[in-house]
DNA sequence: ATAAAGTATGAAGTATACTATATAGTTTAA
DNA sequence: TTAAACTATATAGTATACTTCATACTTTAT
């Protein structure tokens, strides 16, 4: 378990961020109740693997909202196990488009160098 | 040449958005000097080719800034070669990485997946 | 013991990418 | 010919995703 600075620390992510990210419910972070001086958040592995599968999906350009339907399969157990499995299966239907659209992408900017050789 | 209507008609860009990206130099279009009427702007092939790119390079998290890196070598011919070879293959490499990223994240999707169904 | 560094909270500010509104002129179809 | 539809321009407003600031309390290092 580790404080917020560690956490930025080791996924890269401004403590600003992370704070923004848990208020919108993509992270949590918990209080350790033996500890009564403070009101310090706590943070365990599974709150560094979400910000790092953040990190990754907003790179392909999925929004907060897109991520938090994953990751709410991620842990949530009070749903479905088909809903879960359906929201999943939508998304890497998502991941397919986009790599067809980067492969494309990648298809007009050959073509592009090729022009440009010729000229 | 074709005016706003059809142009958004035919990339599904609603036309407040094509005047946003003309603004922000994306594409271009221009005046019928034998037009005196009005100050209509029409638009080529290159700006609806330039807009079905926007489209795809937005869907995997481009910026507009980064877009408009790429389409300024697209048709620009006052840079060197060399530089507009530069600039297209740094976004090769960023296509790839994100391809990778999508991989990767396929990969996690995949793990959840399968721990939900042995649940 | 005290200054520096870390933490929490709330509110305001910023950047990007639109989206809507108001105004005014032009074209087109009934 | 006139009302509906289209176009241009400028300005303001909205949504998303942060980022900064102010305040106040806590921990840590010297």
């Amino acid at each position: 378990m580790k404080l917020i600075n560690q956490l930025s620390k080791e996924t890269g992510i401004p403590i600003g961020t992370i704070r923004f990210y848990e208020k919108s419910g993509l992270i949590k972070g918990e209080l350790k109740p033996e500890v009564k001086t403070n009101n310090y958040v706590y943070y365990g592995e599974e709150a560094a693997d979400k910000l790092r599968f953040i990190l990754m999906a907003k790179a392909v350009g999925f929004t907060l909202h897109e991520i938090k339907e994953v990751i709410d399969m991620w842990y949530e157990k009070t749903i479905s196990k088909k809903a879960q499995l359906k929201v999943l299966d939508q998304k890497l239907l998502q991941i397919d488009e986009k790599i067809s659209e980067l492969n494309a992408m990648k298809a007009q900017i050959f073509i592009c160098k090729t022009n440009i050789q010729n000229r």
